[in-house]
DNA sequence: TTGAAGAGGGCGCTTACGTCA
DNA sequence: GTTGACGTAAGCGCCCTCTTC
């Protein structure tokens, strides 16, 4: 399903109320609405107040709805509708999440069956479980529907549901899927930023490793020190990351700076900030500066 | 005010089915 | 026609939150 994929693409931002194992997880595509809007009370309060959003959707795709959908059920719509939400034996509570809850009652299991496409009564057994496959229509209904909300409650559960011919629990698992696919594809996405992060930090561990054994070779040569041109990686200035000219290890420290910050540019003596062990391993040092 | 019980919803894991190469 | 991979609808158990008593 060629809409799906394409969403996951655009959804990949969203927030879930739980399993967020960093407030400051990496967010990276947020290019959908939802993100923008991922919390859901201000959605669902939206939508008590009114079903604007529904019936918004539901204006533009209802007209070609009608007659379109090879599993679509009148009867069980019109059944779901009747149904009271706040009903304590409502069919909310009859088609919700919980197995015990779930259990069909005989209209619903018809519907089940009615559900599956292309399965005779003969083929479909009691223990067999038959799928049904959503319309590109439905598919994409419900992805529109997604951008908006990534959740449902139950009032939104039922107009969708209504909406698309199906039964609120279908429109439960599949949202419930689609959460799971977002968050998925959003793994893989941060999995991705990490991987590329640990490569610039295995470089940059690299880099200062190399570093470190020029500074060492420094160390052992005392006689060449003072002849020798700084390694350009040492020449850096850590403040200004302007590099300095290398005609002088000591010059470099203080050329380029009008106030004669010498503690900044001592890294190519190996003294100061850079030099002690704030950044550089210490035996590497010790007794260098004594 | 506090705590137990139940309902409802979400998520992770899994299974089973449909589709396609 | 068969088969394996893949996508996805659906089942199940657990956890959390909220409400009620």
């Amino acid at each position: 399903m060629m809409v799906q994929k394409e969403d996951l693409g655009l959804s990949l931002s969203l927030n879930f109320r739980h399993n967020i194992p960093n407030p400051q997880h990496l967010t990276l595509i947020s290019s959908s609405p939802s993100a923008s809007n991922p919390f859901k009370p201000s959605w669902n309060d939206a939508f008590a107040s009114s079903d604007r959003n529904s019936d918004t959707c539901r204006g533009e795709t209802r007209s070609f709805l009608r007659g379109i959908d090879v599993n679509r059920l009148p009867s069980a719509v019109d059944m779901e509708e009747e149904a009271g939400v706040s009903s304590p034996n409502s069919t909310v509570s009859s088609v919700s999440g919980k197995r015990s809850e779930r259990e069909p009652t005989g209209e619903e299991h018809d519907m089940n069956r009615a559900c599956s496409r292309g399965v005779s009564d003969e083929e479909d057994g009691e223990t067999s479980r038959k799928k049904l496959r959503l319309s590109k229509d439905q598919s994409a209904i419900l992805e529109e529907s997604f951008k908006e909300h990534n959740t449902l409650n139950p009032k939104q559960k039922l107009a969708l549901a209504k909406q698309l011919g199906l039964l609120p629990r279908q429109v439960e698992v599949w949202f419930q899927n689609r959460r799971a696919r977002t968050k998925l594809k959003q793994t893989e996405v941060d999995c991705e930023v990490l991987k590329r992060c640990c490569e610039n930090l295995t470089e940059e561990n690299r880099r200062l490793q190399k570093e470190v054994q020029e500074l060492r070779a420094l160390k052992l040569s005392p006689q060449f020190y003072m002849q020798m041109t700084p390694p350009t990686t040492l020449t850096m200035c850590p403040s200004c990351e302007r590099v300095a000219v290398p005609s002088s290890a000591v010059d470099a420290g203080t050329r380029h700076h009008p106030m004669g910050q010498a503690q900044s540019h001592s890294r190519a003596l190996g003294m100061g900030p850079w030099g002690s062990a704030a950044s550089i391993p210490q035996r590497g040092f010790d007794g260098f500066h004594h």
